[in-house]
DNA sequence: TAAATTCGCTAACAAATGTTAGTTTATGGC
DNA sequence: GCCATAAACTAACATTTGTTAGCGAATTTA
């Protein structure tokens, strides 16, 4: 694998991925990181402005994967129930290969200081429009049953955003079977 | 309403449910809280051993609510998608009239420390287990779907534990649309 | 080789942390 | 009115927090 040297930077990061999602942001401090890094908690800022520079670099860069998988999902121009599917998978697979990362996105962000609270709250609520709008084309078109469409969404990502625990979980899944029975599930319901 | 006149005691665990829940049980400070209830910070400890039993008392009370509303949902002995539909309104309704509390609940459990943390995960783990005997009786009987029982459950829970994100917003629903909705998508899927 | 940059270190800071000790004030029962 | 209890207070504690200053060694650039 590409373990073969990081940087320190890198080791940082990674490092810090690991910790704010295991015990929260708030409870890592600058000398634990450190430690775990293998340096002195000074040296971190050589490579990061501060602790909260760390926290924005991974928020900010996991929704720049959403995106861009959404927009690659989304091309391919068939009906909504397919369409659902490919950008439920697109967001199940950024998930997938981004887990520590993904999960102290969805966990962590508000403690992210301003501007880059604000910034970050708006990019979400973006990405969920997106979403949404895929959910509401197909209501329009019959595909889907009527209904909130707010509501919908906000289900579709209750369920995708905690895949996360999937992962850790002792069964053993693939990302693949993951995306197709979680939207399957979604799609058709439980009942026979 | 009962706000006529709460106890101290009765405003610290209100306030730390409110604090706790906004902004983090590790981000919130002795003095802030008791800043808020209008005291000093030593004073909360004639009421309370100190931070971490604020946030035991919470997340144990509501544990206890979950596994009573649960039983009481389950007595009505019907069909499998009676009854999980039932179970999923009983685990809403607990949601919805805690609101704060059911979020530190399934937010910040994780500060709980030992031996609390231990019982706290094993109660959890006791709870999930009930609804998936539910689904997984279902599934033998033919009323449900065939698949991966812990998945499914693992997406109910998801869908269901981020509700209190919907009472936070503009629209406003109620308890009864929001249980009917989900629980509705959950069983029949979102396709027409 | 000289100069500049990178990146680690130690020492130290001011502020905030949870908590304890000891004291005062208010309340209710006898 | 007296006493006990409850519950607030101030002062202080040891520790931990994020961060800065400044130094030295290694590495890169010219």
């Amino acid at each position: 694998m590409a373990t073969a040297t990081l940087s320190t930077k890198q080791n940082i990061r990674q490092t810090a991925e690991k910790l704010f999602r295991e015990r929260g942001y708030a409870a890592i401090g600058m000398r634990e990181l450190a430690k775990e890094v293998g340096i002195e908690a000074p040296s971190i800022y050589n490579h990061y402005k501060g602790k909260d520079d760390i926290l924005r670099e991974i928020c900010f860069e996991i929704a720049d994967k959403f995106f861009a998988a959404f927009e690659e999902a989304e091309k391919t121009d068939e009906k909504p129930s397919k369409k659902i599917k490919a950008v439920i998978k697109a967001h199940i697979n950024v998930i997938a290969e981004n887990i520590e990362a993904s999960e102290v996105f969805f966990q962590e962000w508000m403690f992210l200081e301003e501007p880059n609270l604000s910034k970050f709250k708006k990019l979400r609520h973006e990405y969920e429009q997106l979403f949404r709008d895929v959910v509401e084309k197909g209501i329009k078109r019959g595909d889907f049953k009527k209904g909130n469409s707010k509501l919908v969404v906000f289900t579709i990502f209750s369920a995708l955003n905690a895949t996360y625990d999937l992962y850790k979980s002792t069964e053993r899944l693939t990302q693949e079977e993951i995306a197709e029975e979680i939207s399957n599930l979604l799609l058709k319901g439980l009942k026979a």
